[in-house]
RNA sequence: CGGGGCGUGGCGUAGUCUGGCUUAACGCACGGGCUUUGGGAGCCCGAGAUCGUGGGUUCGAAUCCCACCGCCCCGACCA
């Protein structure tokens, strides 16, 4: 590809919205565009990088048996009522009728597909298992895009879906899938981790998240120093210490006591002279449904809301209740707790429901109650671990200190079940005579945002550096000197021509720009290899041979160089 | 949806507070010419902007007021 006419322009400023490295990369050096908030056109560069990515991916999953196929983005509303999507999802969906007045949606995923087309076509135990999976596009009207490619509103996927005779069968293919994108990420030079993650409202019964770690990711991390624990911190398991005062104090009788303007657990411990373990925090969300629900952790302690939702099998998530709502349960903000409190539903932690005389609050502005026990003074709706594991904190596995780090999620496998195969009724016939459901798994991996992670993982100050197996051209060649020396356009233009020959299209900038232009921009684009061709390297020999991610860089000979680029020899290293 | 910020040639910005000095400025990029050619070259000429949109105030609006739209960041949200 000659440089001179490959669509693109490189920006020698960085976009003024692009805060994260690898979008200001991507658009600095001509990668993507943005359309819209959350909408990007991916320029040839960037789609030649996303096609390599897309290969990577598709030769793991066949390697694992995986079918490649196609499904569409439109699809009929009526396959997403019969799953219940249709009225559980939000807004996020996007939603038109067609000229008959049809209902139809615009996929967010494909398991409805799948289902429908498992109820089709598959009769018996015999034709399974099954993976099936395609690239295809997905649109999320997400409440807030960011981060340039990173969280974006249409994108391509890679979803595969298993399907399986039973718990075994899914069992195989989710640590199959396990093992591919294992081999997927580090293929992409992703330091991508798999972390427990949470499966959520969906019914699953397992869930991995595969993570590379980034300070601008959304998600929270549980780790453990000697790597025997990680899991997002959505469902990380966090080990208690035992009450603060002992398990076996003594219940004391409940004394109420003046506590002004301490509404929070800091003031209040500090106005006390008790520590924040000697309290119970209450928190207040309400459900997408409408219930208010109260949640009540010891006070050095910080509620998990997604383990809350889980507590409470809240339709539609929690979100933070407003002060009108609390109060009409009898409570009062900054001094509540379930005591007196109705119309609410109490979740309390474990750690709190086995802690002697704690202080929580009376309901009253400024007056807190000593010497709250359970279950003697109130009675919680349900009793679990809904706490947030702190960094420091005890491995569950082996005890050690527990570290906190953001990550942005590349790819996910989910242990679907029999959800959506027993609501679409894709039922096989097995060698029992009986009809079983299908058991699915549904398996993600983002193009889009690994390309990002990618850039996030392996660029500097000049700009990115392609790890070879996703760079969109294996060599960049500069030409340089051309007008003073005729054997430099000769002999780029013939290495041009017999590497695309030979399928592995080289770029060659030749253009006539001055050489800091041309070693500048080649240095932003980040091919693996720049090749520098001029009277100079001429003249030593050779042509210049530089490693783009070392910098690392000696004259080869000519004859080498060719070979190489033409793929029929070593890359020279003399 | 809440909070904050921003919208001025392709990109990055100044000008806005304090209306007129603007025929809207500057750098980069772009076209032509000459010179230059191993680290974002120099000089000359040139094209390119309904100052996000609509309304209002005013003798006069990029600048003040109202409404709307768009984008970015934080939060909420994320099958």
């Amino acid at each position: 590809m000659r440089l001179s006419r490959l669509f693109f322009t490189s920006l020698r400023d960085d976009p003024a919205d692009a805060e994260m490295p690898s979008h200001r990369l991507l658009v600095r050096a001509g990668y993507v565009r943005q359309l819209g908030s959350g909408l990007y056109s991916l320029l040839p560069l960037g789609f030649r990088v996303t096609k390599r990515v897309e290969q990577v991916i598709r030769e793991e999953l066949d390697r694992i048996g995986g079918q490649e196929m196609e499904m569409p983005v439109v699809h009929p509303a009526e396959l997403w009522r019969e799953s219940g999507r249709y009225d559980q999802i939000g807004p996020e969906m996007a939603r038109f009728k067609d000229r008959g007045d049809r209902d139809m949606v615009i996929a967010m995923t494909h398991e409805e597909v799948v289902a429908d087309l498992l109820r089709d076509i598959v009769k018996s135990y015999r034709q399974l298992p099954v993976i099936v999976y395609h690239f295809q596009t997905k649109f999320r009207d997400e409440p807030r895009s960011r981060g340039g490619l990173i969280r974006v509103r249409e994108f391509v996927m890679k979803d595969s879906y298993s399907c399986d005779r039973d718990e075994a069968g899914l069992d195989a293919a989710y640590w199959a899938h396990h093992a591919a994108y294992t081999r997927i990420f580090e293929r992409l030079g992703l330091q991508a981790i798999a972390v427990s993650s949470d499966v959520g409202m969906m019914g699953g019964s397992q869930a991995h998240e595969f993570m590379v770690l980034n300070p601008a990711g959304e998600d929270v991390l549980v780790l453990c120093e000697t790597g025997d624990y990680a899991a997002n911190r959505q469902v990380a398991v966090v080990p208690k210490p035992g009450p603060a005062g002992g398990a076996d104090e003594a219940p004391l009788p409940l004394e109420e006591v003046a506590t002004p303007g301490t509404a929070t657990i800091a003031d209040l411990a500090a106005f006390l002279g008790i520590g924040e373990d000697r309290t119970a925090k209450a928190t207040f969300f309400t459900t997408g449904d409408g219930r208010l629900v109260t949640a009540i952790v010891r006070g050095d302690f910080d509620v998990n809301e997604t383990k809350l939702a889980n507590a409470v099998k809240a339709i539609g998530g929690l979100r933070p209740a407003n002060v009108e709502e609390i109060k009409a349960a009898g409570m009062e903000p900054g001094y509540g707790s379930p005591i007196g409190a109705h119309d609410t539903v109490v979740v309390v932690d474990d750690l709190v429901a086995r802690s002697p005389n704690l202080v929580a609050g009376a309901n009253r502005e400024g007056f807190h109650l000593r010497n709250v026990n359970l279950p003697r003074d109130y009675t919680p709706d349900v009793v679990t671990d809904i706490t947030n594991a702190r960094a420091g904190g005890p491995c569950p596995a082996c005890g050690g200190p527990l570290i906190l780090r953001n990550g942005i999620e590349v790819g996910n496998i989910f242990k679907l079940g029999t959800k959506y195969t027993e609501a679409l009724g894709a039922f096989y016939l097995g060698e029992d005579g009986e009809r079983h459901p299908i058991v699915m798994g549904s398996y993600g991996i983002g193009l889009g945002r690994n390309v990002a992670c990618i850039v996030e993982a392996h660029h500097d100050a000049k700009g990115i550096a392609w790890p070879e197996e996703v760079a969109p051209y294996p060599a960049h060649l500069v030409s340089i000197g051309a007008d003073k020396e005729p054997r430099v356009p000769e002999i780029a233009e013939r290495w041009h021509d017999a590497a695309a020959a030979a399928g592995r299209e080289l770029l060659w900038d030749d253009r006539s720009e001055s050489p800091g232009v041309k070693f500048t921009d080649a240095e932003l684009l980040g091919m693996p290899w720049i090749v520098t061709l001029s009277p100079r390297s001429l003249a030593a020999g050779g042509a210049e041979v530089t490693e783009r991610a070392t910098g690392a860089r000696a004259v080869q000979p000519l004859a080498e160089v060719e070979a190489w680029l033409s793929g029929v020899g070593p890359r020279p290293t003399g």
